[in-house]
DNA sequence: CTGAAAGCGCTAACAT
DNA sequence: ATGTTAGCGCTTTCAG
């Protein structure tokens, strides 16, 4: 059994209270008592019980970060983000997936409390359960979807602006038959992606093809068997605009093991500007934002407290290297 | 001010402890009694005080996977193993980072025992630590050291021997001159990468250069200033050794810089077997372990409950891309 | 400066 | 089948 505050009272010959003012450095104990009190509570390995303390306090003085998939090269740098300032305010951070619905650790840690704020990417938590939670003490930020409530805030990103910066670019690169390749027809960020496509072919006056490439979740291997199948088909696209650039990757995975070159035969674009874009062959040209400031950013939201829910915008860049011809380098 | 138990009993008619049996699917309840313990709940938006259960109880259900470092490519997939596991056993999973020391929410985590049991990963939680709090109900399995002590686990990889892999199949592809990029020196798996190293140059009658490659922490950018330093001395060596992938990535950056061929003039092998590896320019020949296998082995290791400390080794095994020559392939 | 005591919200005997 | 009640370990008035 492990030792409580009452043994280490008893121990050092004190009560209770002068044992919780002293380990909390409360400057009323006198310098004697507190070492007295220390010591006992060295002496009888003594570790306090959050789980008392959080009751007590009807606080955790922690953030909760709740994702999809922990993985992903694009989280890992919100992560940061996050973590950095988390820690700025002397919080601690927890990540846990939203994976697996109701019984999911996130949903969970969003229901019994145990986060004092919350900042939450990927649809798995629905809106009505955020509206119902959020509150004063607990206020949350969601990443990638407009949400109005009291004590919600939204951290967006112009998906829009920057998939019509990266088919513009397509387009002014010559390339006329721009294929799209979709994630989950559900999500909110693909399709603002897809809306940007759509509304750069329109203003240049290109049709819409109404055949978009799909293949479940974001992934590499996703891109690969989109592409895979697309090549299969009779009449080859000159371009790729890929929701991301996981499966911007596995497209041209998918060429190369055929001998299609890109961007000779075809040109594509990413999307996230993961890490790894510089290094695949050939580097991947694609659409930047900073995924470090959008942790940051949106956790000193969960910091401000403020009851009416804001909404902040973050710009794209496009970021061009080779994958879309040499040209790109204008 | 939240609702409780209390309020519930009260709008529902019945008694605190009745509630508690209700909400917990007690079959001790009937029906009926249910059904109106489940519209009061609702009602008043009753959400239970997961501080107060995890009091009463002694057990948060919960395991904490604490690492330093939450983005890196080498954790994700270790996450995924351990995040499917804890799962399956209808746990929760949080993940912390170890940064800050005492300070950070790992620490304060294992002290406080927010969390069941634990798997610590990267050296900033001290041995002692670990072995102050590991017990009967708090299991601790550490992924990266040797350590023994009741409810604690080890799991390790056959770093030593795949760092003989790598450097023998340099040796057998004629490289004569092989260098070492090395992780921190303090860090134990950078130490048995360096061992096995050593031997299979000692056991090939090569000879040990004193020098090793060193820059800060096995980063992208260690493994380029290391090359870029390399570079600049007299005799370069024909191939080499890097601690993990991403420094062999940034080495191989270093080296298309300056025009150096890779790996025609310098082979590189890296460690660890990230997912980039496939992607990069030439595609990098590495050691490679599973990681999913990892994360997953140690989380049943924690819910093994077993007092005497097992430990639990891993191969690792050479995967032939081509970032060492084309004879790579035989 | 220190001590006594009242809870925080819940669970689980135990009693009915 | 349901109610009463005693804590879990801590913080924090309030008294001294």
């Amino acid at each position: 059994m492990a030792a409580t505050i009452k043994d280490v009272a008893k121990l050092a010959g004190v009560a209770v209270s002068t044992v919780s003012y002293a380990l909390n450095n409360s400057p009323k104990i006198s310098e004697e008592t507190r070492r007295k009190v220390f010591r006992a509570a060295k002496e009888l390995n003594f570790r306090p019980s959050g789980a008392a303390r959080n009751l007590k306090k009807r606080k955790t003085q922690t953030i909760g970060l709740f994702l999809y998939d922990l993985g992903g090269p694009f989280y890992s740098q919100v992560i940061e983000g996050v973590q950095e300032v988390v820690a700025s305010h002397g919080f601690n951070l927890v990540v846990c997936s939203t994976y697996g619905g109701e019984n999911s650790s996130a949903h969970r840690f969003m229901l019994e409390q145990f986060v004092d704020g919350a900042i939450i990417m990927g649809s798995s938590i629905s809106d009505s359960l955020i509206l119902q939670v959020a509150s004063e003490s607990f206020p949350i930020v969601v990443l990638d979807r407009e949400l109005k409530g009291e004590y919600v805030h939204n951290v967006l990103i112009t998906y829009e602006q920057g998939a019509y910066d990266a088919v513009s670019h397509l387009i002014k690169l010559g390339r006329r038959n721009i294929e799209f390749l979709s994630g989950p027809l559900t999500s909110f960020d693909n399709s603002l992606r897809y809306n940007g496509y759509k509304r750069a072919l329109e203003d240049n006056g290109l049709p819409v093809p109404k055949k978009i490439s799909l293949f479940g979740r974001c992934l590499e291997v996703g891109g690969y068997q989109a592409a895979k199948v697309m090549l299969a088909g009779s009449q080859l696209p000159d371009a790729i605009f890929a929701a991301n650039d996981e499966m911007a990757i596995g497209s041209i995975r998918a060429m190369s093991e055929i001998g299609v070159r890109v961007p000779e035969d075809i040109a594509v674009v990413g999307f996230d500007n993961i890490n790894i874009g510089p290094y695949v062959n050939p580097p991947l040209t694609t659409i930047g934002h900073s995924k470090y400031e959008l942790g940051a950013i949106a956790t000193q939201l969960v910091f401000s407290a403020q009851r009416d829910g804001s909404s902040i915008l973050l710009p794209t860049q496009l970021v061009v290297r080779s994958s879309c011809g040499y040209k790109d380098v204008f």
